[in-house]
DNA sequence: TCTGGGGTCCTAGGACCC
DNA sequence: TCTGGGGTCCTAGGACCC
């Protein structure tokens, strides 16, 4: 082990997705454009504006149709995650030039290893050679952080947006981490962002001078209280991971409801429906699991999650929808109105190679190997009409009822 | 201002075993 | 057997991130 410093990039892909469609098609360019679904069947929020969209406020999150009362110009584009991911290798393929030390956090953002790599060139100018080459090579914007750690070099890839290259040393940071308000700090939410404003702590440069360490506890928890510090103080673990994406620890699905459900038969058959698509995926990832869960969201936005271990590991669609069946009904209540349903697999391991995947999708009639849940929507609708889905058929069931 | 879907990691209590 | 300590597994839930 050594303790010479290191020098660690982040590297982040600003407004990834609506950067892809750009890189796609260049009339888009320099107009406000936002990648959204666009299904008026569905409640369609802004997964990711450009930044001409954000001039006019428009955020992540925000419903679509709010968005075009900001901006009645906005073009709104439906996710294409398959271009995505195509971008997505074509960036860290070319990052692999650079270094093979590489930790892959996400889709569109990566942590290296540079300290070998800077022997021969200086860090700025590396970072230069790398934002340049992705603009060329992949036709996206990027913005880079430079730091002794993977902490200050995220905070740092942050600081500066689009196209940013900014070094954030372990020296300075009176000069700049410390002065940026305490909701910016990776590792800060929502929920412990305003408890630490309650203790007086206002800035990430507060929390690492706080002096009353057994007040912070009490507020944040123990384990927190301490990682939030070392970090504040420009601490950080320096360590690449390479192989930290490349095996999925859980595999979910669900969907949200256009208007809630209290329909047993029809939340069962949307079990079905994502149960095919969750054991598709671990297939596909060559993995099983041994923890089968459901997630049940109601009108009020709370949420349950309930889980059973299984005895053999699967990725088996019958066994999936079994599962999370035997559970739903442990758990549902008849009357309960449900806004979303989802099954998570948990505790994934590999599939053995010598092992042979039967295909159990034929034991679900008429749901293709990738069926989604559009495709209960449109046998729903065939079934009880075109329009409002769920309630045509709810009204159907009354009428029987 | 009630908004999707896919993830990760951590914690804590209870069961269970030695 | 009335009683300690340690460890792991399982489950629920919280928080955060993109």
């Amino acid at each position: 082990m050594s303790n010479l410093p290191k020098i660690i990039f982040h590297i982040d892909l600003n407004c990834f997705f609506a950067s892809c469609e750009i890189a796609e098609n260049e009339a888009y360019k320099n107009k406000p454009l936002a990648v959204a679904p666009n299904d008026p069947l569905r409640r369609g929020i802004i997964l990711s504006p450009n930044y001409e969209a954000r001039k006019h406020g428009i955020k992540t999150t925000m419903l679509v149709k709010d968005a075009l009362l900001l901006c009645k110009d906005l073009i709104v584009v439906p996710p294409r995650m398959e271009l995505y991911k195509e971008y997505s290798r074509k960036f860290f393929d070319y990052l692999f030039t650079v270094t093979p030390n590489i930790e892959i956090a996400s889709i569109d953002e990566g942590y290296l290893d540079v300290t070998d790599a800077c022997r021969d060139i200086h860090p700025l100018a590396l970072a230069e050679r790398i934002q340049k080459d992705v603009l060329e090579k992949c036709r996206l914007p990027s913005s880079v952080g430079i730091g002794p750690n993977k902490f200050l070099a995220k905070m740092a890839s942050d600081y500066k947006k689009p196209m940013g290259i900014t070094v954030f040393r372990k020296r300075e940071i009176d000069k700049h981490l410390w002065l940026l308000p305490i909701e910016k700090m990776h590792g800060v939410g929502k929920k412990t962002a305003p408890k630490l404003r309650g203790i007086g702590i206002d800035t990430i440069g507060d929390l690492a001078n706080f002096r009353d360490f057994e007040l912070l506890k009490e507020t944040v928890g123990a384990a927190h209280a301490e990682s939030l510090v070392y970090h504040a103080r420009g601490g950080g673990s320096a360590e690449i991971d390479a192989n930290n994406f490349t095996e999925a620890q859980s595999v979910s699905n669900s969907h949200t409801f256009t208007n809630p459900v209290y329909d047993e038969a029809l939340l069962r058959k949307t079990f079905k429906v994502i149960a095919n698509t969750v054991s598709y995926r671990l297939q596909k990832a060559g993995r099983k699991a041994q923890t089968i869960g459901i997630i049940l969201k109601y009108p009020d936005l709370r949420q349950i999650n309930r889980s059973r271990a299984i005895d053999n590991a699967t990725n088996d669609a019958a066994v999936i929808y079994e599962v999370a069946e035997d559970i739903f009904t442990d758990y549902f209540n008849p009357g309960d109105q449900i806004r979303l349903i989802g099954i998570f697999a948990h505790r994934l391991s590999a599939v053995e190679e010598d092992v042979k995947q039967i295909s159990i999708f034929d034991n679900f009639d008429k749901i293709e190997q990738e069926a989604r849940i559009d495709d209960l929507v449109k046998h729903l609708q065939d079934k009880f009409g075109k329009n409002q889905i769920n309630r045509g058929y709810l009204e159907a069931k009354n009428e029987n009822a």
